[in-house]
DNA sequence: TTGGTATATCGGGAAAAGTCGATATACATT
DNA sequence: AATGTATATCGACTTTTCCCGATATACCAA
């Protein structure tokens, strides 16, 4: 993954909202029926509410925080959920600490 | 400062290029007459030269590196040498390791 | 299979960023 | 004062990002 990416994924304010929502899940969203936190994380639907913006614009979001390796899915039903990845933002902190 | 700034300012290669010179600026830039890299860090025009951008496009790129704290400038004479900032960067690091 | 719900993708208009050349400013030298 | 050099700022143009509504796809339930 090109560390731009990743820098541009951050790059915008309900992106980096949403990687703070999805560190503490259990804060920021309401219990969910179907699914536990930290198993699978937080469907797309309770992002977009919270979020105020459109559909699309957080469908699309999510998938840019994705493709940085900053957040991973995993689809159970009809509902894709998405979570904080760990070791990519152990990455990222490895680069600023020893590239920048 | 804006935690979404920071990320603009790094995301962009040229810009992300320029803070890893500034690393080691002995293993990127030949030696300066007037000024040690330690000190003062590394002149405008040097950096200008290795990025091969226009003289007004790295004066405003280091601008908004420096915007968001992640170099610092002094002024000598009729230049003006950049500098890694060190604290800025910690801070940064801090942020991915305790707030996403 | 029809209809309903959740998410993804597409197309587009507005705003921001990338980048340049030209010009302004600041300082140094003669 | 006049000229030369280093950097900053301005104006413009192109490319990218933001964000939407509309549509497509995937899955579920009746």
């Amino acid at each position: 993954m090109d560390q731009v990416e990743i820098f541009k994924a951050l790059s915008n304010k309900t992106r980096l909202q949403i990687l703070t929502w999805l560190k503490e899940p259990e804060l920021h969203f309401p219990e969910q029926p179907n699914a536990d936190f930290d198993n699978v994380g937080v469907c797309v639907g309770q992002i977009q509410m919270k979020s105020g913006l459109s559909q699309s614009t957080i469908s699309e979001y999510l998938s840019i925080l994705q493709r940085a390796d900053l957040i991973s899915s995993t689809r159970l039903g009809q509902w894709t959920y998405y979570k904080r990845n760990k070791e990519g933002l152990k990455k990222l902190s490895n680069i600023i600490n020893t590239e920048l």
